[in-house]
RNA sequence: GGGCCUGUAGAUCAGGGGUAGAUCGUUGCGUUCGCAACGCAAAGGCCGCGGGUUCGAAUCCCGCCGGGUCCA
C-alpha cells in the first residue's frame, strides 16, 4: 500500500514524505521543518486563539464557500439527503455523505445523480454521546461537506492527484498558508470496502479525510488490510469528507467548536441557565481552550479519563479539580443541549417519530438526554422553544419550518411522557430504597440495572433519590456497558440460496395482469422445485403472498404451493416431484380468486396509506405491510393513538378514492430520475434493488412497488377498516379488508349485532342503552345478593345454634346446607365463629362438595385448627382444601361421602381436644 | 428485531391459592357563626379480557388486549 501515496502532485509541488517520530505513520508536507504528523496526540491544537483562515465564517457562509468552490471546479451541486436513511435498510441514520450513494451507486448498479458532485450532507452519529459538550469538539450532528467522483475502468474522471490538488486549492482560497497543512497517510476500511486515504490536518485539527475507495472485501483476496483480504474494484470512488463545523471553528479559533458554530444559541442558553459565559474574558476562555487542547489528544469516554483531563486542566490554570468541575459542568451541559437540540431539529424535521424501537428510539434517547440536562441546569424554558430557535437559525432548511406544528406537538407530548416516567420512577425508587433501608443494606447494583433497564430510570436519579431516603447506592463507571451486556445479540438468519446459473424468469404477471393461464418451458427441475422460462405466478414479496395454482402437462398435474424469487429467477415449489423434465412445455394456471383478493388488498393498502397521510399528517410513513386474501395490515409511524374519528375519516377517504375509480399507473423508471421526481417517499414499502424500479401511482400516492395491482381503484370494491393497534410506541397498525372480504366483514359484524340484539329482544340501535342497563342492574343485583346472603347467614346462625353439640365446653356444629354456595357457607361460618367457643363445620353439595370450617378464638386456643379439619374432610370427598386456623375452605367431587365426612368431623374436634 | 416490567376503588398503590385492602379523594353525620382542621360513618371493585390447572384463581400457567422501558 506504500506506493499508493506516491502522488505526482506531491512530487511536483515540493512535498516531502516524512515519518512521524511519535506514531510512526507517514505524512506529506511542504514545510521541511514540520516534525510531527500533525494529528493529536502527536501534536496539540494550535488554532485556538489563532484562526487559520483569512476571515471568520459561519455555517452558511462556509458551506456556500465550499460548494461554490467545487461548482466552479466542474462539480454539480446536489441537494442534501435526509438524516434518516430512508433509502437504506442497513442503517437508520445518515452517518456520512457517501451513505447517500450506497449501496447501488457505489456498487456501480445505478449511476450517480451527477458526476462529479458536491454536497453538504447533515450527518448524525451518536457513538460519542458522552463526549459531546465535554471535549470541546464532539458533535452528534455535523455537516459533512464532500465532493465525490465515481470512476470506472476506462472512464476515469479524476483520482488521487486531482483530489489532493482540489483540497489544496480550496484551503488556499480560504486564505490558508499551505505550509501549515499535512496529509497523513491513513488507510481506510469500513463496511466491506477499503482503500488508501489521507487525513488533512491543520493546526492539530483534522479538517478533512480524502478516501480513495477502490477495494472490496473478498474472501481469499490478494490484498491484506487489518486481517481482512480485499480485491481491487472495477469502479473506484473518490470519497471525501470535510467537516463543515470544524472549518468554521478553525476560521474562528474559539475555545470550543460550540462557541464557533452557534454562538447565539449558546449565549441564549447560558442566559437561561443563569451562567455568565464571557468568552471574551481571556482568563475564562483559557480554561475552555486548555480543556479542548487536552481533550483533543485523549479519549475521554470513561469517567476515569475525564477526571484525568480535569486534573490536567486544573494544573495548568492553577486551581483544584473540584473548583474547575463546578465551573465547567454547567457550561458543558449547555454545549451539549445546544448540540442535542440541533440534532433533534434535524431528526424531527426529517420526520423521525420518537419511539421505543429503531430510529425513533435514537430520537427519544437524544430528547430525554436533553431534557435531563435541562433539568439539571434548571432551565424552565420548554425544549420545543430551544428546538424552534435552532430551526429559525437554519433558514437554509425551510422544510423544518413547514413541519413545525407537528414537531411542536411531538416534543410537547414527549416532554410530558418523560415527566410521567420520571415521576413514576421516583416513586418506585423511593419504595425500593425504603425496602433496603429496612434491611439496613446498600442498594445493590442489580437493583439499579433493573430500575434503568425495565423502567428507564437513569442511575444518577436513582442514586439521588435513594440518597434522600438515606440509602447508599453502588454505581460503577461501567454501568451502561453492564446493561448492554444483559442484552444478547440476535443471530441473523442466512437467506436460503440456490446455486442457479439460470437467466432471470420472464415475469408475465407484470405483462398480462388480467390473465390466469399461460404456457412455459421447463428450464430446471430440482426435486419438487420447478423453474420455467416465464411465469404468471407472483412470488412472495412486498408483503404480498405468492400465487397458488397448478402446473400441468397432458398426464400430470401438480399443485403449486410456494413461489419464491431468487435473484430474478422464479422458483415454483410443487407438492409432488413427479413428471416434469427439462425442456417440457407445461400449462400453468393460477388461482385467480386468490390473486384477485391479493391485488385488491395491495392497491387498497396504497389508498389507505394515502388517506391516513391526509388525515393524520405528513409525518406518516409506512413501516411495514402485509396482505392476505381476507385482510391486510399497514403499519404507520404516528406519535399518538389514532382516534375513532380519525379512523372513520380514513375509512371514508379511502372509499372515496375507490369510488373515484382512478386509474392505477405503473411505470418502470430510472432510479435516479424517480428519486429526483418523487423523493424518498418512494421507498415506504422497502428499497427495491436494481437500476430500473417499478413506480406505482394511485391518486397522490407514489411508491416503488413490485406487487400486482388492479387497473382501476373501482375494482377494489369496498374498503372496511377493522381496527387500529399500537404495535410499538410511535407505530400504529391499521387492519382492513377490501373487496369481497370487506363485504364478508360487514356481514359478520351485522350478524354479531343481530345475535346480540336478538338475545336481548331489542333492535340493534337500542343495544348500547340496553346493555348498559343490564350491566348496571347486574351490578345492583350482585350487591343486593351479597347483602341478602349476609342477612340470611345471620338468620341461619340463630336457627342452627341449638343444634350445636357440646364437646369439652366447645359448641361444635356440623351441618349440611345442601344448596348453599361457598360464599354463603363462609358467611354463615364466620358469623358463628364470632362466638369464641364455637366450631362451625358446614358443607354443601352445590356443584360438588364444598366444605367450610370456622373456629372461634377460644376454640383455636384449645387446639382446634379449621385448616386441619377441612384438609382431612376434603380427602374423604376426593378433593383437597386448606386455610387459616380460624377459617378454612375445601371440597371434593364425591357427593356421596358428605354425611360421613360431617360425622367424622366431630371426632376430629374431639381428638385434638384430648 | 430481541429482552424485561406492568394492568386491583375516581387517583396513588399494598396483597400474591382460602371472606378483596390502605391512603387520598367523594358523600353524609358530628364539631363550628362559617371555613380549615379533626372525629365518625357510608358509597365506590367483571382484581384488563379469554382459556387452563385446582375442591377453590385477583393470585399459578397459556393466549389476547392495554401501558411502560432497555438494547441492537
Amino acid at each position: 500500500m506504500q506506493d499508493e501515496y506516491q502522488l505526482d502532485y506531491f512530487k511536483e509541488n515540493g512535498f516531502v514524505r516524512k515519518t512521524c517520530p511519535k506514531c510512526k505513520t507517514n505524512f506529506w508536507t511542504r514545510d521541511t521543518d514540520t516534525e510531527f504528523c500533525g494529528d493529536p496526540p502527536c501534536v496539540s491544537y494550535s488554532f485556538i486563539g489563532a484562526p487559520v483562515f483569512k476571515k471568520e465564517y459561519d455555517i452558511s457562509t462556509m458551506r456556500e464557500a465550499y460548494l461554490s468552490f467545487f461548482e466552479k471546479n466542474g462539480h454539480t451541486r446536489v441537494d442534501r439527503y435526509p438524516v434518516i436513511a430512508r433509502w437504506r435498510d442497513d442503517i437508520y441514520l445518515t452517518i456520512a455523505s457517501i451513505a447517500d450513494f450506497q449501496p447501488f451507486v457505489t456498487s456501480g448498479l445505478v449511476p450517480p445523480p451527477a458526476n462529479p458532485l458536491t454536497i453538504s450532507q447533515p450527518c448524525i452519529r451518536l457513538d460519542d454521546l458522552d463526549a459531546v459538550g465535554r471535549s470541546g469538539r464532539h458533535l452528534t450532528t455535523f455537516e459533512m461537506m464532500a465532493h465525490h467522483c465515481f470512476n470506472s475502468r476506462g472512464n476515469e474522471i479524476y483520482w488521487k492527484d486531482r483530489t489532493v490538488e482540489l483540497c489544496d486549492n480550496l484551503l488556499s482560497s480560504l486564505g490558508l498558508d499551505l505550509n501549515a497543512v499535512t496529509y497523513k497517510e491513513a488507510p481506510w476500511a469500513g463496511g466491506g470496502n477499503a482503500g488508501p486515504s489521507v487525513e488533512v490536518l491543520v493546526g492539530g485539527l483534522e479538517l478533512a479525510t480524502l478516501v480513495f475507495m477502490d477495494l472490496k472485501q473478498v474472501k481469499g483476496g490478494s490484498i491484506d488490510i487489518k486481517g481482512e483480504t480485499y480485491e481491487k474494484m472495477d469502479n473506484y470512488i473518490v470519497d471525501t469528507g470535510y467537516g463543515l463545523e470544524r472549518f468554521v471553528w478553525a476560521s474562528r479559533g474559539s475555545p470550543t467548536i460550540y462557541d464557533a458554530v452557534f454562538p447565539k444559541i449558546v449565549n441564549e442558553l447560558m442566559d437561561l441557565a443563569g451562567i455568565e459565559h464571557s468568552i471574551e474574558n481571556p482568563e475564562y476562555a483559557k480554561i475552555f481552550s486548555q480543556n479542548a487542547r487536552f481533550a483533543g489528544v485523549m479519549d475521554i469516554s470513561g469517567q476515569a479519563n475525564l477526571l484525568q483531563l480535569r486534573k490536567k486542566v486544573a494544573d495548568t490554570i492553577g486551581t483544584t479539580v473540584e473548583k474547575l468541575q463546578k465551573l465547567m459542568v454547567p457550561v458543558e451541559s449547555v454545549y451539549a443541549i445546544t448540540d442535542h437540540s440541533r440534532c433533534l431539529a434535524f431528526m424531527l424535521g426529517d420526520g423521525i417519530i420518537p419511539s421505543n424501537v429503531k430510529a425513533g428510539y435514537l430520537a427519544r434517547l437524544v430528547l430525554r438526554r436533553t431534557l435531563r440536562l435541562m433539568k439539571e441546569l434548571d432551565i424552565r424554558e420548554p425544549l420545543i422553544e430551544i428546538i424552534e430557535m435552532q430551526i429559525k437559525n437554519f433558514p437554509e432548511y425551510p422544510e423544518f419550518r413547514e413541519r413545525l406544528d407537528t414537531i411542536r406537538e411531538i416534543v410537547v407530548l414527549e416532554d410530558e411522557k418523560y415527566a410521567d416516567t420520571i415521576e413514576r420512577g421516583t416513586k418506585l425508587v423511593k419504595k425500593t430504597a425504603l425496602h433496603f433501608k429496612d434491611k439496613k443494606e446498600k442498594m445493590p447494583l442489580g437493583e439499579l440495572i433493573q430500575l434503568y433497564d425495565t423502567h428507564g430510570i437513569p442511575p444518577e436519579i436513582t442514586r439521588e433519590v435513594a440518597k434522600e431516603a438515606g440509602v447508599d447506592v453502588e454505581l460503577p463507571d461501567t454501568f451502561y456497558s453492564l446493561v448492554a451486556k444483559k442484552h444478547s445479540k440476535a443471530e441473523e438468519e442466512e437467506a436460503e440460496e440456490m446455486p442457479l446459473e439460470l437467466p432471470p424468469t420472464r415475469k408475465l404477471y407484470y405483462e398480462q395482469t388480467e390473465q390466469s393461464e399461460f404456457e412455459a418451458k421447463v428450464l430446471e427441475v430440482i426435486e419438487n422445485k420447478i423453474i420455467l422460462d416465464r411465469t404468471l405466478f407472483y412470488p412472495e414479496g412486498g408483503g404480498q403472498p405468492c400465487d397458488h395454482g397448478t402446473l400441468s402437462m397432458e398426464d400430470y398435474i401438480a399443485n403449486v404451493a410456494d413461489v419464491q424469487n431468487m435473484n430474478g429467477v422464479i422458483v415454483h415449489e410443487t407438492d409432488s416431484d413427479f413428471g416434469f423434465k427439462k425442456g417440457d412445455t407445461v400449462k400453468g394456471k393460477i388461482d385467480w380468486e386468490r390473486r384477485l383478493a391479493h391485488m385488491r388488498h395491495h392497491t387498497a393498502t396504497h389508498i389507505v396509506n394515502e388517506s391516513a397521510k391526509a388525515v393524520l399528517g405528513k409525518h406518516i410513513w409506512q413501516t411495514g405491510a402485509q396482505k392476505s386474501t381476507d385482510r391486510a395490515r399497514l403499519d404507520l409511524t404516528h406519535y399518538k393513538r389514532i382516534t375513532d374519528d380519525e379512523f372513520r375519516e380514513i375509512e371514508l377517504l379511502a372509499n372515496r378514492a375507490v369510488m373515484k375509480n382512478q386509474p392505477v399507473h405503473i411505470d418502470w423508471m430510472d432510479r435516479v430520475e424517480a428519486e429526483k421526481k418523487y423523493g424518498f417517499v418512494l421507498y415506504q414499502g422497502g428499497v427495491p434493488p436494481g437500476r430500473e424500479i417499478r413506480i406505482l401511482r394511485v391518486g397522490s400516492d407514489v411508491e416503488a412497488c413490485g406487487g400486482t395491482h388492479v387497473s382501476n381503484t373501482g375494482l377494489i370494491g369496498p374498503i372496511k377498516l377493522i381496527k387500529t393497534e399500537r404495535i410499538q410506541d410511535g407505530v400504529e397498525r391499521i387492519e382492513f379488508s377490501a373487496g369481497e372480504a370487506a363485504v364478508k366483514r360487514m356481514q359478520e359484524r351485522d350478524e354479531l349485532l343481530n345475535k346480540s340484539s336478538d338475545a336481548l329482544r331489542v333492535s340493534p340501535e337500542h343495544l348500547p342503552d340496553t346493555v348498559n342497563r343490564f350491566f348496571n342492574e347486574w351490578k345492583e343485583f350482585k350487591k343486593e345478593n351479597e347483602r341478602l346472603k349476609a342477612e340470611l347467614a345471620e338468620v341461619r346462625v340463630k336457627a342452627m345454634m341449638g343444634d350445636a353439640v357440646d364437646i369439652n365446653g366447645l359448641k361444635v356444629l356440623s351441618e349440611k346446607l345442601p344448596h348453599a354456595d361457598v360464599e354463603e357457607l363462609i358467611k354463615v361460618a364466620t358469623e358463628f365463629s364470632k362466638n369464641d367457643d364455637v366450631v362451625a363445620i358446614l358443607a354443601s353439595e352445590s356443584g360438588g362438595v364444598k366444605i367450610v370450617v370456622a373456629a372461634g378464638v377460644r376454640a383455636q386456643k384449645m387446639g382446634v385448627n379449621a385448616g386441619a379439619i377441612v384438609r382431612e374432610m376434603s380427602k374423604l370427598v376426593g378433593g383437597g382444601g386448606g386455610g387459616k386456623p380460624g377459617i378454612a375452605q375445601g371440597g371434593g367431587t364425591d357427593v356421596t361421602m358428605i354425611d360421613e365426612a360431617l360425622e367424622k368431623s366431630a371426632e376430629m374436634v374431639r381428638r385434638v381436644l384430648k
